[in-house]
DNA sequence: AGCCGGTTGTATAACGTTGTAAAAGCCTGC
DNA sequence: GCAGGCTTTTACAACGTTATACAACCGGCT
């Protein structure tokens, strides 16, 4: 391990000298710029960026939050998310929650506090009051659908809008009969499910009726979650014409039930998903989604981030609304598309 | 940003102390521990973890790097290896190279030395001669199919074996026209493409020829590329009666390809895959594919690591093999399994 | 020659933590 | 009442870096 004393003591210079040399500081001839170099290079030293953490007070880390790796949403986002921290320095340290409000509010509460400068957080089961009781001061970019009474930044797109904008392509197709799958249990007491409320919203502007027996709850947000909601819809009742799914994933898993039991999509039940993940273009029916700008959400959040540590954001907590499109695929019009 | 020294101050004892009760040191009266854990949630001190990492020589953090977090196996093993660090207290910084070897270069350089105690790296491009190169000196444990001659750590199914095992399956199963999907077009100056060596062992060791035209190389291993390579093989002449692809997203772009073409699976034309994501079981047809052991894989690699920067493992650089198995599903079989 | 403004290099003190070694406190047994 | 052996607490020096303030130098000008 070799510092900036050593490599100071073998050029004959100050420890001070070197760190000028090695931090490009203009004040340096080129005569002791090169006789520092060619000291470092000799030894090749390299500088200790835990040290220059702890001199700086920054690390130069942002830690990204998702609920789960395994669905290829996040996997996605956080891909867009390194990129988008790398064009600012920054590197990205990751963490998966599992979706467990446990997990989300360690995570929050900052237990890798001065590791990472700041925080981007995709919660699923946190609460406004945890954030309120938050005592850890590093910023946090809140990502995703939950909405919170709390001062902080939040990127998403227009859940409402977009889930009405699924769901009226539905009805402008001929859909009559339209279920929704993946809402919460709880989500009667949670202002916050947005997607359901643009389904019922569009349905109500559409004069269909929003039945509860068209709305499965899931558990979790994967395609086994999808394929057992399907069953589940299809063993309830009169069958759909049409599903409207929370996430691609579920949508998947809706099309595996809906092949298993002979059931043609789109010709008696269209599909429409939401996130657009590249798996959905290749499903064999491919799927029909919405899609949220991936690239937008991640540059926002990691934007917002970056503002606030370097203090130029003002203290209003930000609302930033990437943009989303519909996707149109088989799963809703077939293959004359 | 409250510090040690001001706990100290505020319970009137000195600085060491108080990092004793922080660390739980065994030699402190229950009456001083609790007047200092009194100081430290009044201040609501945190520990400042640069600092310590400074001190202390390790940060705790190891780096994951893979080529690319939009396939479902790396995402997946990405949280598998996120898991098993946690185990051991490490938190893990993910990076993705795309696959270029500037990039793999750059991660196993060690360019951000310093921040992390140690490395997994899954390389694509990377050649012997650059790990022999390497100045950093931090453990490096490597992933994957690619083979060097160089004293690293390296866990790897038998991914000959695993190939000889999905390719004997199509033989055993009736096929006699087996291609292969997403060789890499340098494969014939490299001799580490195991799984293309698998499945002309295996076809060798069946009697059956092993024809070029069979071989289609791609330029990634992306479900468009696996389209494309489809494709690419049905224009090219005689159409095979099974498909081995490289992986399972590779497998899902030709499912993709064979229902345009209106080429049923398996009757025409049977597919086996490799990783087996969960993706591949919920596909319209579902797919046969290996599937190697992503949480021992993860586990060893963390495990080995670990050892590493314990000092406990020997001088010896060790190879680990973690399990695999075939997962037949409709794609070769049919529904009739 | 002496002075002055600007440039170039240096000594020292932080940043917040822990390891070491020594000091202080407390028993016990004579 | 005090030596001797514990346990508990403390002072201080690192870890490798950068910021601050200052010293040294170098021309060019009076």
């Amino acid at each position: 391990m070799v510092s900036l004393k050593d490599v100071a003591q073998r050029a004959g210079v100050s420890i001070k000298t070197v760190s000028n040399v090695v931090n490009g500081y203009q004040h340096v001839t080129p005569a002791m710029r090169e006789r520092v170099q060619r000291a470092i290079d000799e030894l090749g030293y390299r500088p200790n960026l835990t040290a220059r953490h702890l001199r700086k007070g920054r690390t130069g880390i942002i830690a990204l939050a998702v609920p789960e790796l395994g669905n290829p949403y996040f996997a996605e986002l956080a891909g867009a998310v390194i990129d988008a921290a790398a064009r600012h320095d920054y590197t990205v340290l990751l963490d998966h929650t599992g979706g467990r409000r446990d997990q989300e509010l360690l995570v929050c509460q900052g237990f890798r506090a001065h590791v990472m400068d700041g925080l981007i957080l995709s919660p699923i089961e946190l609460e406004s009051e945890d954030l309120l009781a938050r005592t850890d001061t590093s910023p946090l970019v809140l990502l995703g659908e939950r909405e919170y009474d709390a001062p902080y930044d939040h990127i998403a797109i227009d859940n409402v809008a977009a889930a009405r904008l699924a769901v009226r392509h539905l009805v402008d197709t001929g859909r009559r009969r339209i279920a929704f799958l993946g809402a919460r249990e709880e989500s009667a007491r949670r202002p916050a499910h947005l997607r359901l409320r643009g389904w019922r919203e569009e349905l109500a502007a559409a004069g269909l009726p929003a039945d509860d027996a068209l709305v499965i709850a899931t558990e979790a947000y994967g395609r086994e979650d999808g394929a057992r909601a399907m069953a589940a819809l299809l063993d309830r009742g009169p069958h759909p014409d049409a599903v409207f799914a929370y996430n691609d994933t579920i949508a998947v898993g809706a099309l595996r039930t809906l092949a298993d039991r002979g059931l043609r999509v789109p010709e008696d039940v269209a599909v429409v998903g939401f996130d657009n993940i590249d798996e959905s273009r290749f499903a064999h029916t491919p799927l029909t989604t919405v899609a949220p700008d991936k690239e937008a959400i991640a540059r926002l959040a990691v934007d917002c981030l970056v503002d606030r540590l370097a203090g130029t954001a003002g203290t209003e907590p930000r609302r930033a609304r990437p943009g989303h499109r519909l996707v149109v695929r088989d799963s809703t019009v077939g293959r004359s598309r």
